[in-house]
DNA sequence: AACTATTGCGCAATGC
DNA sequence: TGCATTGCGCAATAGT
């Protein structure tokens, strides 16, 4: 892992970043507690120097430019690179979570649906039940059919509310 | 939400210098196909565009504070009001992504569990139908069971494929 | 007019 | 090495 120093900044507060060569540097930054260095000496944007690549050589008690790995080419060549993956990303994952709530919304009406259906067949059940019951009623009552009147009432009956 | 724009830069030039502080921030973006420009964005201080609307009387006097527009501190504390706010929207975004998903699991267990209920039911129905058919068979084919007939015979018709 | 909430964006660290 | 993710701060806005 490569942790340089990464001086994070923050801490709550301050840090003021900016930029533009800022800080990975690291060393000042962390200041800054209220009004001064602000401005920040103005890094100089300097473009020019074109130059820059080839060498490294840091010593090692020595910090490190004040200016000079940032601002070189390959580096902006980088962050843009990054910044596009960044935004590509986030792109994703917003349609992402998009796409998820339209899910819900789909599984919902679906359930709707099932539940429809559900009512639906319970009825029709209930129904079939009845008339089952109904007729085994008149078949054990009738044993033998009294031919004649036989109540008007089939059988009010049964019910059954079936489970589940 | 949110709109074009596209910020100016511009960082609220104070007194000149300053300003780079934050970077980037637009200025150009999107573009710079790699390698050039890359070195330097730098806004320049730049100034870019007096007009904007009309009345812009600016006294001569206008600059506020001339040292310290933003390096100091009523603005550190906005800023950092602002942070706060803008981890606490970002937290709540997030959690509702998660609660989003995590509804799109429960609805879809639902949905499973109405489909075996569906299942269920339909199953029962057929029994039940079934049964129904072969008694009216039954019926149909000794039109007189032993004893003469009630005539209560429930008739047989049905037939009712029910769709869907 | 002053705040907070959101949002797009770039940077850097880190994951893969 | 290089893209992908993620946390973070800044600034512009939208919303109150």
């Amino acid at each position: 892992m490569s942790r340089p120093s990464q001086a994070k900044l923050n801490t709550t507060d301050h840090n003021g970043v900016s930029v533009i060569q800022s800080q990975a540097h690291a060393t000042y930054t962390t200041s800054l507690p209220a009004g001064l260095a602000g401005p920040q000496q103005v890094p100089q944007l300097i473009p020019a120097d074109p130059l820059e690549e080839g060498d490294n050589a840091l010593s090692p008690s020595e910090m490190k430019k004040p200016s000079a790995d940032k601002d070189s080419d390959e580096y902006r060549q980088r962050r843009e690179r990054n910044n596009l993956a960044v935004k590509k990303s986030r792109m994703r994952s917003k349609q992402k979570a998009m796409d998820t709530q339209q899910r819900v919304n789909e599984l919902k009406e679906e359930n709707e649906r099932l539940e429809a259906k559900i009512k639906l067949l319970s009825k029709e059940l209930s129904v079939l039940k009845d008339l089952f019951l109904e007729h085994a009623h008149n078949l054990a009552d009738n044993v033998q059919p009294p031919s004649g009147g036989d109540g008007t009432s089939p059988a009010p009956n049964n019910a059954s509310t079936n489970g589940q």
